[in-house]
DNA sequence: TCCTACCTGTACCATTTGGTACACACGCTT
DNA sequence: AAGCGTGTGTACCAAATGGTACAGGTAGGA
């Protein structure tokens, strides 16, 4: 049914492009092809269905978010802080932001079962977690602890981008990204948590 | 256009509470109107268009958020970081997480401009942080850093319940959770940032 | 009784939808 | 030359889409 070949890697990349700067939004088949200057004809082609574009296109920005990571991660030199405060200057950059609406976006969809979407939750959080565990381990972290660590920062990433990408306010969610790091730097160096139980 | 009255209300009651619990996803018109229980004449009529429809099932979302956040700043008896647990138990409830599914998808469409969704946007961020500031005034925190310390918050809830809804990990994202509200009660009592700018 | 507001069903519309059938052209090997 | 894998255009399909026209039902107030 669907086909492999560099027609095909040229529509992928392509179609993220596109993507990334208009969303999926109730948009069709047909006028899927007419942007990315095709036709509908050839994207049933070479995916099968709509449904097989949207899951590459959706695999496609997975792997843009592991690049960058790690090339954040191959580049670090300093201190922790100084490479979450850099982390963060990145992902806050207005040039990011397409980016992170078409995460959201497909984050939303995937939530509620989209097919389309379902693979971008792989490891969506796993992935970041490992990635982040390891440089706070380097510094000193106690494994378990670092893991845990790794999973604030990722929540707290993404809670101030959707802040962001809501509000625009820019200063406000540096202001807070900013206490958040300044919290670690404050608090006793094996600020391990987790021995005492969240009450229901 | 539009119509006003009782048979109205019933729709929009009956649309949020399947919209939250099926999402909104590609379903048409016609969909919605058969698991409502009326035809998508009614829903024309009364709402004018699809979007109509899907605006008011946004605006009643927000409204739901509102009146739990009311329920239980009203409640708060104790110190700030055990309302902060209460709350998160609140929140990581399996109960809420239709809700929060729909929360999240809608979120991800409006950030893309989905007409149908926008509503959603007004005052996401900063309704909740003007109600978090307030019990952080109360506990001593001075004004601005109280907002700062509450859009923190806002983040870390909604950056671990897009965990959460990702990885089912319920005792991952309590431990993490665990973690924030220990980092306050260990760092010094007037925990300011901000005055430490983030570089680009 | 008539009027008006609210509500609803049937039938219909042009357009668009995802997907298919089929013919065809290129470049490469055999 | 013949065959093959890859790519593409044209034409088509049944089904579904959002929305409308129109007719009618029911209640209450004048």
């Amino acid at each position: 049914m669907t086909q492999a070949g560099p027609a095909r890697e040229r529509l992928v990349r392509a179609a993220v492009e596109y993507v990334a700067e208009h969303g999926v939004g109730e948009r069709s088949l047909r006028q899927f092809a007419t942007a990315l200057g095709t036709s509908h004809r050839m994207l049933i082609y070479h995916f099968g269905s709509k449904e097989g574009l949207l899951v590459e296109v959706a695999r496609a920005m997975e792997q843009r978010q592991r690049d960058l990571l790690a090339e954040l991660d191959a580049a670090a030199t300093d201190g922790f802080s100084d490479v979450a405060r850099q982390f963060w200057a990145r992902l806050a950059d207005p040039a990011m932001r397409p980016n992170e609406r078409l995460f959201f976006e497909l984050y939303g969809r995937a939530l509620q079962g989209d097919p389309g979407a379902l693979p971008l939750l792989d490891g969506v959080v796993d992935a970041w977690v490992d990635a982040l565990a390891q440089p706070l381990r380097r510094a000193g972290a106690a494994p378990a602890d670092a893991r845990t660590r790794a999973r604030l920062g990722v929540a707290v990433a993404r809670g101030l981008l959707l802040d962001l990408l809501a509000t625009g306010d820019r200063a406000g969610v540096d202001t807070a990204m900013e206490q958040f790091i300044a919290l670690y730097e404050m608090a006793p160096a094996s600020a391990s948590a987790g021995s005492r139980s969240v009450r229901g």
